[in-house]
DNA sequence: CGCATATCAGCCAAACTGAAATTC
DNA sequence: CGAATTTCAGTTGGGCTGATATGC
């Protein structure tokens, strides 16, 4: 989507599902672009910003801790591997784990990734004032609160055959 | 992404972009499980729901009334007109144009529709009052305003080398 | 001529699934 | 043995691009 500009209508457009999905195309633009400024991707910054946060890890405590799925996080950690932001080494109590852990480059990269981050925010919510900023902010935590713990368990509770 | 449920953490899980991604997906989720048990997808519904409210078009009108890329119209096209839902007549008047109309069992489909619609969106948000529902639709809409007339014509204006 | 229309082929990022090999 | 970990291959739905053929 992403170019009405010609004629405008219609009823479903005002649906809270169809402006939140709205929006999240906006932010994620938004924030997309200023990482792609710096080569990264939203993969990439969660990757180096979990390793920052918790420090050096396995892959699949990653995953679960970022919220990448483990098949992509093999792939985000080959290539800021291959940009030496991270180093894999081979778990020697475990030797089926790998413990990721970020470098002095990765660390600098994430700092460049966090500035972009705080200006893509500040762009997004521009239009609104700071009491309003935090009354969306709350609404959408309440939003997610709710069906993160409500939803959870639902998936394989399908009607069997 | 969409099941943390092991380890929970991360600054960035309480930035307004991340916020507004997550409740989108789950919107998405919500309308698209809603669809499906239709047989439809949100394109589906956006062809017919644009169809009843403007009437019959041309695929590149109804493209661009409903913010579906033209491209992605043929597909969507072909498949409601398979299921009957819509017909395809060339127009006449422009040997261009097909003209595109909604059959009696499109009417009764998008009547379907809108009832799954109407049951995500309630759903989806459960955990808010009409009041802060009211006010989450319009914190929204003055994000999507101000982006849409604002980013628009953006795009080609890339730093030339 | 330049423009609009319909169609087809393919790409992209993000979130997945499924399966295999290895080690615990 | 069952369970966890890493890896690879593939899929999906929605939003795209680019090219082509045709008619205005």
């Amino acid at each position: 989507m992403e170019n009405p500009s010609e004629e405008t209508p219609a009823s479903w457009k005002s649906l809270p599902s169809w402006l939140l999905t709205r929006a999240a195309g906006h932010a994620h633009r938004l924030v997309a672009d200023g990482f792609s400024s710096l080569q990264a991707t939203g993969y990439q910054y969660r990757l180096l910003a979990t390793l920052e946060e918790f420090g050096p890890a396995s892959q699949a405590a990653l995953g679960r801790r970022s919220g990448i799925h483990v098949s992509d996080m093999v792939a985000t950690i080959n290539e800021a591997a291959d940009r030496k932001l991270v180093e894999r080494a081979s778990d020697p109590t475990d030797r089926r784990r790998n413990i990721i852990s970020l470098t002095a480059a990765g660390k600098r990269q994430l700092w460049q990734l966090e500035k972009q981050l705080a200006e893509s925010q500040d762009e997004l919510l521009a239009p609104l004032s700071q009491e309003e900023r935090q009354r969306l902010t709350e609404l959408l935590s309440r939003l997610l609160d709710h069906h993160d713990h409500h939803d959870a368990g639902r998936e394989n509770r399908l009607p069997l055959p």
